[in-house]
DNA sequence: CATTGTGAATTGATTCACAGCG
DNA sequence: CGCTGTGAATCAATTCACAATG
């Protein structure tokens, strides 16, 4: 986004279209269920409603990682997992940071989501004197005068940025200049980064006055219904619209 | 998405695009800030900057609500703010509560953005008696026990899920049987709603996944240049995929 | 004459519907 | 025979490019 008009499908590099791979980690995550409950196979129709989409749509992202099911049987429940999570490259493990250790920062070192699949809290980064030392989580807050250090020594490529809006820029700076090269922005604000560097952001207050607008138009209900013949109900799954768009949390 | 085939345009109400509606917050969060600083008008060209998007689009956003920029000049700043305002819903209040006041819950009751922009924390609504009565930002947590009351009380038509993931769906059919249409939730599960309620999720670890898929892609980068002219860099921004995924976020 | 507003073209995502296969 | 995998059709979003205009 940053720089102007440079852009290359490069994310596209093997094919897999954005919005399946923003599904995939929901279908990874209805498997695992799956598995823990030990149920063997799968049809895309369960699957898919296990997800919360349609099956069509589900056959069609699998089609885009290869010919995984059985016809007239289904999915291997296991097989799928480990393909979706090779996929998405959770074989591995990823060191993340966090960086802006205060309520909501706290909140995500707290996560227990974390660990299980495949990130690791590497280290957590304040920049409030007070807090260094002090575990949250049971790790220890760093100051961020070591944030170099730190990212260097640990390999870290993640990092995840819940600081107040006005510290996030200067933040992300400096993760990039240290070789952070995606980064999870919490706070409220624009980002800009080099290409290359990958941002996704969560905005609460985005979410919410997603949620208002709809909220509204069903306020406004009954009228409208002048010329037109006027249907039955109403019904308004805002089925998360397109571009993720992500709600931003923030401490303040 | 609960039950089946239904889906009608229904939200497509006033024909505003959904993937405009997503972005009309952020246009909003940078007039607001030019605004602030008594920037009279801004052009499609500085003000997508700002945002984080292309001008074309920017125009053709603003197309959708009306012609409210100047040929030669650009828009005036103070009328785009509240035109997107009124658009959104924000020029009345939302009173909003918060189910599951552990870390995230608490770090969502500090969230600052919340006043400011229409939406008010009617209620910190906890299912642990022991937090009962004791004030989280300022605002007494009560119990689930009153979740009824306090809605219709309240007049609340918004409602957070930030509780564990087991208890998630019940939340949800409870706050849906009270009255509430509208739900944010930070829990990691799919839940299941009634037509004519929007629900929209935030889920930290799906983000963390779909970045990793994008690291990993960057990791194995030189190869592939086998037979292809292997052009030049790299770029990567991952420019928030279709659909709004989002991150789950949660209090293990 | 700089900048908006928008048809037309393009690109991307979803859905349909059915042939192919275990 | 049931269910996958996928071309073809549709629908939505983005981008282009330029005429309209204050």
């Amino acid at each position: 986004m940053a720089t102007g008009r440079t852009h290359r499908p490069a994310t596209r590099s093997r094919g897999i279209p954005e919005a399946t791979v923003a599904r995939l980690p929901l279908y990874l995550r209805a498997l695992t269920a799956l598995s823990e409950r030990s149920v063997p196979t799968v049809s895309s129709e369960e699957l898919a409603a296990a997800a919360g989409v349609n099956s069509a749509k589900l056959r069609k992202d699998f089609s885009y990682l290869g010919s995984y099911g059985t016809r007239g049987v289904g999915y291997d429940v296991e097989y799928l997992v480990y393909q979706i999570s090779r996929e998405l490259g959770l074989t591995q493990d990823w060191p993340v940071v966090i960086v802006g250790i205060g309520n909501l920062g706290a909140a995500l070192a707290n996560y227990g989501g974390f660990a299980s699949r495949g990130f690791r809290v590497a280290a957590l980064i304040d920049a409030d004197p007070a807090m260094a030392g002090k575990p949250v989580a049971g790790i220890p807050v760093q100051h961020t005068d070591d944030l170099e250090k730190i990212i260097s020594d640990n390999g870290v490529s993640i990092g995840v940025i819940a600081t107040p809006a006005g510290a996030a820029q200067q933040v992300c700076d400096r993760l990039v200049a240290a070789g952070v090269t995606s980064i999870l922005n919490f706070a409220p604000t624009v980002l800009t980064v080099p290409d290359g560097v990958d941002v996704r952001k969560v905005d609460l207050s985005i979410e919410l006055q997603i949620l208002a607008f709809h909220e509204q138009r069903k306020a406004g209900e009954e009228h409208e219904a002048t010329a037109a013949p006027a249907p039955a109900a109403h019904q308004e799954s805002t089925e998360q619209g397109p571009d993720g768009d992500v709600p931003a949390v923030m401490p303040a």
